[in-house]
DNA sequence: AATCAATTGCAAATGATTTGCATTATGTCC
DNA sequence: GGACATAATGCAAATCATTTGCAATTGATT
């Protein structure tokens, strides 16, 4: 369809350099990443709050998604087509599995809402840390 | 089984004047509440640290549990036997309504996780709202 | 290269949540 | 029922994620 590049631009706002920077570590990312871990690798070519407020807009955009994990602090990843997930979250060691089911169809079919976003984000012991 | 006060106190801790105070707001309120609507009901009787202490302590007693809905803060609810559920959001009026489906068990399955916790919430536009 | 609005960096503000500590109140024992 | 020991509270200050105001900068357009 359109790169995320293209999204940017077609926008019409300003494709900048700290909007590149978050891109590229969004796209180096092999996890849904927070807003910290997003800063500390662009260290100081992007200001904190420059990291925020390219996120947000990326939500708008449509580009990326949040993933919270109850972690007490929100993550985010990448937007890619016809591939929607969910994340199950090791709470001993930190492992994150993808979780390829969901149910967001048929809660809509259930409830006549137009759903505008979703979560559904699971904690547990995986096997190899639950003895 | 056993009663909320059961389960507190056979938890060894003291069924104190803030706690009940908490329980008996959590056993009126019809949706889950934020920790700030709790301090508010209960006014100059509790301080707003201990609704903040007495919540995670119902949490861990496995009396309540959170439910997240993306609105910057926490809501929190009475667990109730047999009575697993979920919401979705109306993002327009505020309207919240059941859901009666659950993936974890299946997810546990996928996954060989031991789940400890799950969140899955939406948020939309309810049909009332969408014109 | 000049222009101008959009965007940034910085620092201060906000809002939810947590914590240290002196004081108070609960459950237990007599 | 009263005294005791300790858990729990209230209060105020700290923390952490996130947001915001504003002057300075920069990207897109000409």
């Amino acid at each position: 369809m359109f790169t995320y590049i293209e999204k940017i631009k077609n926008a019409g706002v300003k494709f900048t350099r700290p909007r590149k920077l978050v891109l590229d570590v969004l796209k180096a990312a092999k996890q849904p990443v927070s807003i910290k871990e997003i800063h500390k690798r662009i260290r100081k070519n992007a200001d904190l709050a420059s990291v925020y407020r390219t996120i947000h807009l990326f939500e708008e955009l449509g580009i990326v998604r949040e993933v919270p994990l109850g972690e007490g602090y929100q993550r985010y990843e990448l937007i890619e087509e016809g591939r929607h997930h969910h994340y199950i979250l090791c709470v001993e060691c930190g492992k994150l599995e993808d979780i390829d089911v969901c149910l967001a169809d048929q809660v809509a079919k259930m409830t006549h809402f137009r759903i505008l976003s979703h979560s559904m984000e699971f904690q547990g012991v995986c096997r190899g840390c639950d003895g």
